[in-house]
RNA sequence: GUCCCCGUAGCUCAGUUGGACUAGAGCAACAGCCUUCUAAGCUGUGGGUCGCAGGUUCGAAUCCUGCCGGGGACGCCA
């Protein structure tokens, strides 16, 4: 905040102080942390560039802009260093006191209506480790955008009426000779985990219909009687389809993971939302009827000559099949259409369920809705959280919307790409799976719900889990804490790493998952940020108990001037606190999250240092004392709302 | 075949809208630090032709071209 503000008026003084002195209009003025603190605050590399334009030496262009120059509040001097830097140095005293009052609070934003599309687990089977950073990232991008003051609704998708569900409903009638009411009896058994038995059950079928391609005409048959929602086949697909539905939200709960809307696939087909895109794409000859070819029978999109589609063979793509059934990325077209208001149609709501926290997840339906149900759909914004994998198809659903003239909507069509997460040969045998001599060989090897091939979400929690809780029992200074509270605390250690794990890669790296390497609560880790931030809360409270000030009150902060006995380690975790908003910020604009957790990771390694070197209870000088809280008192707040951010929990005790 | 991503220390990764320095962390290895706010921590040591070769530039891990290695996408699947 207080930094936002400096950078704003600097920008603005070099700006006309540019213009005037040498007539040149300057595009952007970068201004940034140099490499040590000790050379200053805040430092821009603008003469550098301006050397090339005004054919002058970087470091007389700089002295000259020095001289004289009027600087905002807080900045006390500016000099010239290096090749021709221009350098701020901050008052730090006044600084620190007016930060610590403003930490982490967000930059003024108009809200936006964004809509965030994230999980999308087909609900056929439990879910695995690929999913979870799938819903981490989308959870994550959604309270970064809530932070920086958009209205968001978080959608998870649900496919109830395609071929993964068709297939386990396929297994319950034909493998294992059962019914609805077999299938009830199943879900309502608490002795075996629903979504456990289905992909393992899914599995099992895959491999039935390879040693029995004959087979593939139940599935046929039966993806027809769900879309037809026709007797017992489809009640079965809606009754499993609902019950891994609520696992999946279970398992995502437990990782404070909640959405506020299910659109489900089969209340588009009901409410023909694709009848209606499909006229408009008609209308506008966005798709035409191929009458010859490859294509012959086939609507097709045309895409030949499209700048994201240049140097393809086959760019077209088919969204209405000859024998006239549309494909997923015809239905994904309409409801991207409908995310954005431009479908002259809607669905209804009804509510799925209630969050303990109070907050309701609704699910569209195409029969009568309830009348309390909120609005949704029609974003200015909307990100699909989706693995790289499907980036082309998420190009022809961003054409579509171009196609139809809807550019800005085209353009405000985000596909968050991130890599897939794959076992590394080693983990995957440790998980039983048989691993060839040429796999053994591979970086890593990619999982698959269809042979079984992957790590539960919550077997990883559970795994998590008992060693935090391990740990939690071991620790010597954990004694008279109760069973529960040892339960508790593992929990909270457990989901602070695993989420950390999540973000802490860039989304295009290939996570090559290894149990032990994410099972570690050192180093690079959520469980450092929380270590971290007990440790601070632990000065503060023990300070209470003792009765020693740490005078941190209006008064006595305005009493004493710090501005002398701030050290560098001291002064660096406020600086590095106040650059936490604008990381947040470009976090969001470049999708890459773990520049969010990088900075953090840097910030409590700076605090551990200054932990050791600076005692603070101890202290017996008043005003050093003082000096030192403040700068512990900056990192607290800072890691507390940023671990908030994050929902990273805060444990009591570690 | 066309397109996309990745290649930086033994391993996993930061750093890439060109810039300050000796290219940074974590893990692993080695050596220290717990009567002092919790050692899930701290301090130190060793460890690198930034895949290769050219080019642009005052300046390149970062930009351009080519090549090599690994992964992925391009379906009347979802």
């Amino acid at each position: 905040m207080i930094l936002e503000q400096i950078t704003e008026q600097l920008t603005e003084t070099l700006e006309t102080r540019v213009l005037t002195l040498f007539g040149h209009a300057l595009d952007r003025v970068v201004l940034q942390s140099p490499p040590r603190l000790a050379m200053g605050d805040l430092a821009t590399p603008l003469c550098l560039e301006l050397a090339k334009v005004l054919k002058r030496k970087p470091r007389e262009i700089a002295e000259t802009l020095a001289k004289d120059l009027k600087l905002p509040m807080f900045v006390q001097k500016v000099s010239v260093e290096g090749a021709g830097y221009l350098n701020f140095r901050f008052d730090r005293g006044a600084f620190t006191v007016a930060h610590m009052q403003s930490v982490m609070s967000p930059p003024a934003h108009a809200g936006e209506r964004v809509i965030v599309e994230h999980t999308n687990i087909n609900p056929n089977k439990a879910a695995h480790i690929g999913h979870l950073r799938n819903a981490v990232l989308g959870d994550t991008l959604v309270r970064c955008l809530e932070w920086l003051g958009e209205h968001v609704e978080t959608q998870n998708y649900i496919d109830d009426t395609g071929v993964q569900v068709a297939d386990v409903v396929v297994a319950f009638e034909h493998l294992l000779k059962e019914g609805p009411a077999d299938v009830q009896k199943r879900i309502e058994d608490p002795t075996v985990r629903f979504d456990y038995f289905c992909w393992d059950l899914y599995s099992r079928m895959a491999n039935y219909y390879i040693d029995h391609p004959e087979a593939e005409a139940w599935r046929r048959d039966t993806l027809h009687r769900i879309e037809t929602r026709e007797g017992d086949t489809s009640k079965l697909a809606e009754l499993i389809s609902r019950a891994i539905v609520r696992r999946h939200s279970t398992t995502m709960l437990r990782l404070g993971i909640e959405y506020d809307l299910l659109p489900k696939e089969s209340d588009i087909i009901a409410l023909h939302f694709w009848d209606r895109a499909f006229e408009l794409l008609k209308k506008s000859g966005a798709v035409i009827h191929e009458r010859e070819g490859k294509h012959k029978g086939c609507w097709v999109m045309k895409l030949e000559g499209t700048a994201d589609f240049e140097g393809m063979d086959e760019p077209d793509k088919i969204l209405v099949r000859s024998n006239g059934t549309v494909t997923y990325t015809g239905k994904d077209i309409a409801y991207q259409l409908w995310k954005f208001g431009l479908l002259d149609r809607t669905f209804n709501y009804r509510k799925f369920m209630s969050y303990p926290d109070g907050r309701i997840l609704w699910e569209t339906t195409a029969a009568d809705g309830s009348p309390e149900a909120p609005k949704f759909g029609s974003a200015q914004r909307v990100f699909n959280v989706i693995d790289v994998r499907q980036a082309y198809l998420q190009r022809v659903v961003r054409e579509g919307l171009r196609l139809l003239d809807h550019q800005r909507e085209a353009d405000n069509s985000i596909h968050f790409s991130y890599e897939m997460v794959a076992l590394t040969p080693a983990t995957a045998e440790a998980l039983g799976l048989e691993v060839s001599e040429t796999d053994r060989k591979r970086p890593f090897l990619e999982m698959s719900g269809r042979r079984g091939v992957g790590v539960k979400i919550d077997d990883l929690i559970d795994a998590m889990q008992s060693k935090a809780t391990e740990a939690v029992r071991e620790g010597s200074k954990r004694e008279g804490l109760s069973d529960a509270e040892i339960e508790q605390l593992g929990r909270e250690i457990a989901i602070g790493a695993i989420r950390y794990f999540m973000l802490k890669f860039g989304r295009n790296k290939v996570i090559a998952f290894d149990f032990n390497e994410a099972l570690t609560f050192e180093g690079d880790s959520g469980p450092y940020l929380q270590y971290s931030t007990v440790r601070v809360e632990n000065i503060f409270r023990k300070m209470q108990e003792r009765g020693v000030d740490a005078k941190l009150d209006d008064a006595s902060l305005n009493a004493l001037t710090l501005n002398e006995g701030l050290s560098d380690e001291m002064w660096e975790l406020v600086r590095r606190s106040a650059d936490l908003p604008a990381a947040v910020q470009r976090a969001v604009e470049s999708l890459e999250l773990s520049v969010i957790t990088h900075e953090l990771f840097e910030l409590s390694q700076k605090f551990n240092s200054f932990y050791h070197k600076y005692p603070i209870m101890n202290e017996k000088d008043d005003a050093e004392r003082q000096r030192r809280a403040v700068c512990a008192e900056v990192f607290r707040r800072t890691m507390r709302s940023a671990l908030d951010l994050l929902a990273i929990p805060v444990p009591e005790r570690m």
